[in-house]
DNA sequence: TTTT
DNA sequence: TTTT
């Protein structure tokens, strides 16, 4: 029976992605994303609570993930939860659970705009680099193979 | 800085409610719920994926799973993913990851209507047993104790 | 700047399906659903109240729900509002709001199974008519034309 | 029977929030939101389509809004569709669908933080106009009355 | 371990 | 480990 998994997170990442080449122009990225809520205690004290979440992004998402998203980028993501389940040396059974990003889009915050734009003029400042730069890396479609949204990038 | 972490499920509950009554009238429920995703692969045969959920319900809306969910039950979940990280044994860190349930609702599917209803009545059947009885247990905003939702229940 | 622009809902149909088979092989298809929340109201009175959406399907999702879906069908929807705007007879500003939807799900509820399954053998009663036939129609894709859904059949 | 209505909107304001201030204590703030999405055409040309949303506020939400929120400010929005009907001068049925908000979280974007900062010291500007200020009005839960969320505001 |  |  068809069912339901959907994840929403809008947070920042802890670290530059993780970006692995696999062979057959397979690429995977990996994000440490995290949501933070804040809310006041029973004493009034305001309090800050962070979830970190792993991500997991493949092919054309990876590719805009890898040249768009460093530490501190904000992004919304959209994706579902996925588990990995195995023993482990002892023999226990073991579980890890990751988010498997459908869609993302980057938001503004610290560093958006690509690490290295158009790979040179350095000399020359980007216009605009604390500017709003969304950008949308949409579905991934994963399971059929018709993962082409590489040719979707906004230039 | 606030963020978003939200998850949105819809599926099938493994097992009946597992609930512990806590000290200062707590009460806390876990729940094992499957999403099952079907899709075709590449040679085109139908191919079902289940992940397994685990929920964690507090206080009213783990007595409302308690008298009304089961093993089979169909439900749509609204909460956050929330994970518990520990150092085991071998000094190892370890994460789990679950989710908070904010709000439910039950669907349809097998075994709705409450488990024993008001206790008694059981040589007459419950007139509709496979009927589409839905039940909506409102968020739990459990941080600053307003939970009061206990009240809301639908009767 | 992307956005984001996104709709859930879980509902019953007011209706059969309305369906147009247009040229060049498009269909649209259009539906009620009805969202009902209950909730207490400040006398402790249970009250319900509806809301009603105007859905539109296309394409592979459109024969989808022409086949399956009828009046009291219960369904898990995602998509996206869409206004259209015009001048009416007067001259004046009007607005119409739908949900343009990406994908869809059956869940139980009434009327589940298609509404003539395979045509044929009427004298042998649906086995299991009340059952919990889910289906999942998904996302749709419409702008870029890679809209082969129909190959998504679960059969 | 229960059903889900959920929107979730990311997007940014058109103009400066309406805000009427009711009889016994009641506010209630009307935004005009942009959702923006960006594809390309058959012709592989970027398209822009924006969406234009109606959101209502009341009481803790619409101070916030009113007193954080200007023209430009981009926020995540979660909320449900609520549409009016009535019978216009001709006689005719009409309908106008806004989103009631449930809870709205400030990004970065334009025109962050107040419009007036405990409303004096103008003379110095403020410190980091271009910010990530992000800040959280939660779930209003109107029904119950217990609409309380101005005791949650960060400060 | 659910559901179809 | 992010962000404010």
């Amino acid at each position: 029976m068809a069912g339901v998994n959907k994840v929403i997170l809008l947070g920042n990442l802890g670290a530059d992605p993780e970006v692995k080449h696999l062979e057959g122009d397979k690429v995977v990225a990996n994000l440490r994303l995290a949501t933070t809520e804040s809310y006041k205690d029973r004493s009034g004290n305001r309090v800050e609570n962070t979830e970190w979440h792993d991500l997991e992004l493949w092919d054309g998402q990876a590719k805009v993930a890898e040249q768009y998203l460093k530490k501190g980028s904000q992004i919304y993501v959209e994706g579902k939860i996925k588990s990995d389940t195995w023993q482990d040396d002892q023999g226990n059974n073991r579980k890890r659970t990751k988010i498997r990003v459908q869609s993302f889009t980057m938001l503004g915050g610290k560093s958006s705009g690509p690490e290295n734009p158009q790979g040179g003029n350095q000399g020359q400042p980007a216009q605009n680099p604390n500017s709003n730069t969304n950008m949308n890396a949409s579905s991934a479609k994963a399971y059929d193979g018709d993962d082409n949204e590489a040719d979707d990038l906004p230039f």
